[in-house]
RNA sequence: GGGAGAUUUCCCGAGCGGCCAAAGGGGGCAGACUGUAAAUCUGUUGCUUCUAGCUUCGGUGGUUCGAAUCCACCAUCUCCCA
């Protein structure tokens, strides 16, 4: 145990896997706060669609880094780990063990593997012009401009990977050296957290995958697409969230609200996919079957037992 | 009642005598992921004793050296005329 740094309990797991009241339930028994790892929790105006935590529960328990902005304004890991960083080193100073909790695998594993992002703010506009002529002529201009330039780098994405292609050019040009060294510079570095970190996970997919469906028949019961609507000028981050974007055929008059509401469903579970896949490669998780337990209260127990073994709160 | 057309691997859909276990897309499964990450991208997807063999293209029979592809009948569906 590593004394000079901050302990977190962190929760991970695929959407609809029950992170946000097992987080409540152990902040709760522990007294702390909740920090929100999640990409589109921080936006003010999705609720319903986001599946944030009831106005209760936030009442019950503190919520941090969640409603942080506007769906107009952008958004991004870097402004994520600035915000998380502070509310840690916050909450801990209260003499709290923060509690992180999400399902955004970018996020969290920046925030405690200490990614350096530098200075170097994203050029929207040369991002947006190297995307649309890539879109248009294909990749391999750039992918051999990224050859010369990050050859490295230019080993490890694929050809068709247009945005990490931009991304690479984009961080050599504002930065003035490859992207690939800020990466090895991160796997050198320590993290300043020393993490109890615990997974949500299904042993029988299919569960997760009926909670996604019938979690998304409650966004629609709850009305769902009234928030939709209620959205204006969305900006060019929050417009990928799923919950939204599947709804747009439907307002535009292209396609029937059932069939959205079939792609939505679907969109989650994919979703839910890669999240696994992402969390999956961290083998310093402990893992807990939520289909192995009978109800939430045994499943509690048995983390509860892991975190205070664990040390992490001493 | 008469006429026209359809039936393909989990789904959609191409194939119209050999190069077809069958294009392409979707989904599933697996993977990647360092300033858009709820984004983006990759691999794989009939079975097996897997550099080969076996069983598939509504059903049954036939033509042919050879059929998903041609013929006959049957079944189901769609459309058109009554």
């Amino acid at each position: 145990m590593n004394s000079n740094k901050i302990p977190i309990i962190c929760i991970v797991g695929p959407t609809a896997s029950g992170k946000t009241n097992l987080a409540i339930d152990i902040a709760k028994k522990t007294g702390s706060e909740i920090v929100s790892a999640d990409s589109m929790q921080v936006y003010k105006e999705f609720n319903i669609s986001t599946a944030k935590p009831t106005l209760k529960q936030m009442s019950e328990v503190r919520h941090h880094c969640i409603d942080i902005v506007s769906v107009r304004e952008n958004f991004s890991v870097v402004k994520y780990i600035s915000f998380a960083k502070k509310t840690i080193k916050d909450i801990f100073s209260r003499g709290k063990v923060p509690v992180l909790c999400g399902g955004t695998g970018l996020y969290i594993d920046s925030l405690i593997k200490n990614v350096p992002f530098e200075k170097g703010e994203t050029n929207i506009f040369i991002r947006n012009k190297i995307l649309k002529y890539m879109d248009e002529n294909g990749t391999n201009y750039f992918f051999n401009k990224l050859k010369k330039i990050d050859p490295d780098s230019a080993k490890k994405i694929n050809i068709n990977d247009c945005k990490r292609i931009c991304r690479a050019i984009e961080f050599y040009y504002t930065n003035g050296y490859p992207i690939y060294r800020q990466t090895q510079n991160t796997l050198k570095s320590d993290s300043c957290y020393n993490v109890c970190k615990i997974g949500l996970s299904f042993k029988d997919r299919s569960i997760l995958y009926d909670r996604i469906n019938k979690r998304v028949d409650l966004m629609v019961q709850n009305r769902i697409l009234d928030e939709v609507y209620s959205i204006k000028n969305i900006g060019d981050t929050a417009k990928f969230s799923i919950g939204y974007k599947e709804f747009l055929p439907f307002i535009n008059g292209q396609g029937s609200l059932n069939e959205c509401i079939g792609k939505l469903k679907m969109e989650t579970r994919r979703y839910a996919k890669r999240q696994i896949t992402w969390f999956k490669r961290d083998l310093g998780t402990r893992w807990f079957n939520v289909d192995e337990y009978e109800n939430t209260q045994d499943l509690f127990i048995d983390v509860w037992k892991y975190i205070f073994n664990s040390g992490i709160l001493n």
